[in-house]
DNA sequence: TTGTACGCGTTATCAA
DNA sequence: TTGATAACGCGTACAA
């Protein structure tokens, strides 16, 4: 009704008022003046889900977030998505993200925002294994941006941290400190990103022909609860680990704490690190040695691997960021 | 072209097949199993914003996330949305989440979301006096439910914990522990949650006749950072506070690491407290005493609220619900 | 119980 | 440069 009453309230068409909204060149300067006062005037206002059915297009890009924990979204993530909607913003494009309960279908929250155009597009965030989502995706033809490289993928659809480098760097800091009983606490073992720290981690040990003791390795939710119990479980090992690798700085935060409740000094007689370089590894006591990566940049990536899809725009992608150390006390061991 | 394909393959008509499709009774059960049957076989699935543009409902709940800091969301937060969230998906409405990025004009993106349908009603956060938002939603007759009391609100268009009293309770704790230059490290002065904090507050050191230097009194953001900063400020007093309330656990974190960096020990000779319950203060050193609310209870109301403005639920609602302290040892004093 | 016909608010095609 | 007119895919009075 709405442009109809503004194509009357001119005595115009449909046609051309649209037209002159939409920026169109085959309008004269002097209509679209018209046009653009009478919508002022009476406060005309698109509708979207009409726009959105004649165009097919939405101008909106969607992300589905998993409910692993109960967490809406790691602090990590978050600064990845602000700055990827603030991207797709600068495009006119709207990042709507949404989060599915324990009891929802996953993929059936997928297949409700492909169905007539909710969005133009999805990100997909921590990948996995025969990942069933992008199988679906693919079936379906509807254009997907990863977070996580999976086999297969070409450049113009993933973006990732170097997980596998990161966490063999982190491991060879603490054998070249000495340690030969390296325990790692890894993420959820169905994850991919879990996958690849963990071979970095046997990467680097294998190198320096050190053996793994299968117990070292534990797999857990990122929290400091799961990393807390875990800890626990390593450090009653008759042969405890010297040294523990956490899956991220809330994992390290739990482990610290584990370990002090069983007589150990995390940072002087036991080392411990973290990955992220969250906020709160900073103010941690004692601050939790880390790794970062520019978590900013990681998110304007997705938007643009985005808009290089949707749009005609050609921004030029880096698929891999690296993640370097950052030195702090958690694993200073006085005694090697 | 879907339904009516799946009606020309059916050889029914398309009102027929939608009305199966939609559960309505005058469909003999023979035909409705045959449309089941068909939209199996050929894979039918109902595009959205069709159903929505001659519905004029989307079932899609919006929230928009303000841009403070670099976060996308308080953990704190993080769960009430993810109650909602589920609560929502059990009547079958979707809540979707956006952000403003810094250089977006706030109410734009309401406007956005308002128009045409994309979703059915909006929920509102951080409510600030004399909220624009408020007024644009009013002005438009757009249903919203807020999270955040402010003066004029009807029982069923909100839902709030109980700043005022909380904070009052939490310096209560403190007077009777013997402090009476008690600092207050309050979030953002703009929003109506901060202020409600300062009032319970004021009114504790009032009724016990302690006199407040304004100095005690700051305010920014929920980040340790701001926090650190803040609370250097407030212990290099000439009179230094032997208390520092903190309006969350972030920000008692940084008040933590300032003040002993400054020399002063948290829990020993300067009491700390913070809010939330967070559970980086369950693992701070030392543990911060807090205070905690059912967060999932508050999103499940807001969810309630939304339904029954909506449908024609009689939800049973609850606007205010209870912080209560949780002790531990952040703000034990030995020498008061 | 089923079918016809129209409306939802736009965009897009084709003439004029 | 403008204006009819037909999509877009579905819901729904109203008639059959």
């Amino acid at each position: 009704m709405s442009i109809k009453k503004l194509a009357e309230h001119l005595n115009l068409s449909k046609s051309t008022v649209s037209r002159a909204l939409n920026g169109y060149t085959d309008v004269s300067a002097e209509t679209r003046a018209k046009v653009m006062q009478g919508a002022k005037d009476i406060n005309y206002r698109a509708n979207a889900t009409a726009k959105r059915l004649a165009s097919g297009k939405s101008r909106h890009i969607g992300i589905i977030l998993p409910s692993n924990d109960d967490m809406f979204i790691s602090p990590a993530f978050s600064k990845v998505l602000a700055s990827a909607s603030s991207l797709l913003a600068k495009h006119d494009y709207l990042l709507i993200v949404t989060t599915i309960a324990p009891f929802q279908n996953e993929l059936k929250v997928y297949q409700d925002f492909m169905n007539g155009g909710l969005v133009d597009g999805l990100f997909v965030v921590r990948t996995r294994k025969d990942d069933e989502r992008i199988q679906m995706l693919n079936q379906r033809k509807f254009p997907y941006i990863c977070h996580g490289y999976l086999p297969g993928f070409t450049s113009e659809m993933y973006v990732d941290v170097d997980n596998e480098q990161a966490f063999y760097e982190m491991t060879i800091k603490q054998i070249l400190a000495g340690h030969q009983q390296i325990a790692f606490l890894d993420g959820p073992s169905e994850l991919a990103l879990s996958q690849s720290r963990l071979e970095g981690y046997k990467r680097a040990m294998n190198e320096h022909n050190l053996s793994i003791n299968p117990q070292w390795i534990q797999n857990g939710r990122l929290s400091e609860e799961d990393a807390a119990n875990m800890a626990k479980e390593v450090l009653s090992l008759a042969k405890r680990p010297t040294a523990i690798l956490c899956a991220d700085d809330i994992m390290a935060v739990g482990a610290i704490a584990a370990s002090e409740a069983l007589g150990f000094n995390a940072g002087s007689d036991l080392a411990i690190a973290g990955y992220g370089d969250y906020s709160v590894g900073r103010y941690s006591k004692p601050p939790i040695t880390s790794m970062r990566y520019d978590t900013e940049k990681v998110g304007e990536e997705m938007a643009k691997l985005m808009l290089n899809k949707l749009e005609s725009t050609a921004f030029e992608v880096q698929n891999w960021y690296k993640a370097s150390i950052v030195e702090r006390q958690s694993d200073q061991v006085t005694t090697a």
